[in-house]
RNA sequence: GGGGCUGUAGUCUAGUGGUAGGAUGCAAGGUUCGGGACCUUGUGGCCCGUGUUCGAAUCACGGCAGUCCCA
């Protein structure tokens, strides 16, 4: 590594920020453009992107829910049609004023979420009991206009993301649905990109603005930092009831339907390159990885013909396993120089073969994650390639778990709770619950929250950790993006 | 919300008011190839605007962008 322009100039674990900022951009993820907090997602950034909407997309299908597209632009009277929601956004919401040099005669709010004018349709679709449950969602671009420093994926202006909403006749149905929704963002984190989050609901004063509820997953990265990972909502009748959506029971009956809506974006691909990366750059687990597999075939003048035949033809084998194979058989690059730079971007697995390999009939077969160096015979790739990226998925999470799993503490008091801060830990701790409370601690601690109030915890017994009121949940704090 | 630092080729960097230089990349050709090889030739740049000045990459002001710290 003697040239400092290509690789990585500071290790993952001296400055993390630092690394974050050159990994993004030397593994070509994504890229700056003029314009504040908006990154381009280069190729291989999308390509996981895309991983994950196919994963997403099936599933709630299967759950009956249908993708729509609605207008990137919303009329200020729709969205201010709803008097919390509209509080909620008004400091980040981008206008258009103009078109072309004619202002326009009611200014357009660009999306920073749809509910506002999905639900003015919804409340001409839905008339009957029989016109529910309705099902949508759309995956799109939105925009907040945030005003903190950007940080790529985590914190930005625009980003992609699916939004779903539903309608209900019954509560019980909605309140349902957010929890299996929940549920099936847990398995995007956890199964596909390998990163632990927190099950909970969301305080009062951290909840979606308008709804009455809120649930989220949550996880610490390794910056110190925890990630709002995603959110389902139940709207209840709020929303219903500001866009006039109404439809008339068995009974005949007018009624409101309960409405939920539920979303997770590209900040889910931040938090994954931070949980798995090293000092050689990013580690992206295999099943949403751009690329599987990379064989390099060590050329000689001799044999190069030879070892280079054989590389494709292992190629073709591996790719019948559903695994994605690229033989990189340039020759202007070094067996070494290729190695650097696709562990600096991430790809799985390498296989080396070169002339000795041919003889003794075996490819060198290296894990990204591991580095070790393992001899397979060309007869065994076809089973040993699958199985090693299964296992390398399967450790991937394992590690990310055991960070989680070393980062977290309860606090009882005060002073165990500033600390934890100071060390950048997730924590437990018993709250009252209030947002004055919830201000003093964001003071007393330079910016920490309460990220959610986890199901998975009892209900506490005696104080609030921060004032003298009673506590009426375990809560988990932290600093966050 | 407040403050600091930074901006020179695709990337990194030298250049304190007077001819923009290097490394790397990129293109072509040749020798190479088991952990970022080398030679030759070529290519390419002062963030934007205004001001000061005979003259601005350099000084001043403003904007934009990046980054850090504080609230």
């Amino acid at each position: 590594m003697a040239d400092s322009t290509q690789g990585l100039t500071v290790k993952k674990s001296q400055d993390i920020s630092e690394w974050y900022t050159q990994v993004i951009q030397k593994a070509e993820l994504a890229d700056y453009t003029d314009v504040s907090g908006c990154m381009i997602f280069r190729p291989r950034v999308f390509a996981i992107w895309e991983k994950l909407t196919a994963f997403f997309d099936a599933e709630i299908k299967k759950m009956g829910v249908q993708n729509t597209y609605f207008p990137l632009f919303i009329p200020e009277k729709l969205l201010t049609k709803e008097a919390e929601h509209v509080e909620g956004f008004a400091p980040e919401v981008a206008w258009v004023t103009h078109g072309g040099h004619t202002p326009l005669g009611e200014r357009l709010a660009i999306r920073p979420t749809s509910e506002t004018i999905m639900y003015d349709a919804f409340s001409k679709w839905i008339q009957s009991y029989r016109d529910l449950p309705l099902k949508i969602n759309q995956w799109v671009n939105v925009v907040r206009w945030e005003f903190k420093h950007p940080v790529p994926f985590l914190r930005g202006r625009e980003f992609l993301w699916q939004e779903g909403h539903t309608a209900f006749a019954d509560k019980k149905d909605a309140e349902k649905e957010v929890l299996d929704i929940l549920e099936l963002y847990r398995r995007v984190f956890e199964e596909l990109l390998a990163v632990p989050v927190i099950k909970g609901r969301k305080s009062e004063n951290e909840k979606f603005a308008g709804a009455d509820y809120s649930t989220s997953v949550e996880t610490l990265t390794p910056s110190g930092k925890a990630v709002q990972a995603a959110t389902s909502h139940h709207l209840g009748q709020r929303f219903a009831k500001s866009f006039n959506i109404n439809f008339l029971d068995e009974n005949g009956k007018k009624a409101h339907p309960y409405q939920n809506s539920w979303g997770f974006s590209t900040r889910s691909i931040g938090a994954m390159i931070l949980f798995h990366g090293d000092d050689k750059g990013i580690i992206i687990p295999p099943r949403v990885a751009p690329l599987h597999c990379v064989i390099v075939p060590i050329m000689f003048d001799d044999s190069k013909e030879k070892v280079v035949k054989k590389c494709h033809e292992i190629a073709k084998i591996i790719e019948k396993t559903g695994t994605s194979v690229l033989v990189d058989d340039r020759d202007h690059y070094t067996p070494g120089w290729k190695f650097n730079e696709h562990e600096l971007k991430g790809v799985c697995l390498r296989l080396e073969v070169g002339p000795k390999d041919l003889e003794k009939g075996h490819a060198v077969v290296v894990r990204r994650d591991l580095g070790k160096k393992t001899f397979v015979p060309f007869g065994e790739l076809a089973e040993y390639i699958p199985k090693e990226l299964e296992r390398m998925q399967h450790d991937l999470f394992k590690n990310a778990q055991k960070f989680i799993a070393e980062n977290n503490v309860k606090a009882e008091n005060w002073r165990d709770f500033a600390k934890a801060i100071e060390e950048r830990k997730l924590i437990y701790a018993p709250w009252c619950c209030t947002a004055e409370c919830a201000e003093h601690i964001k003071s007393a601690t330079e910016g920490a929250k309460c990220l959610t109030l986890p199901f998975d915890q009892p209900q506490p017994k005696g104080k609030c950790v921060k004032c003298d009121k009673p506590a009426t949940a375990i809560a988990l704090f932290a600093k966050s993006y």
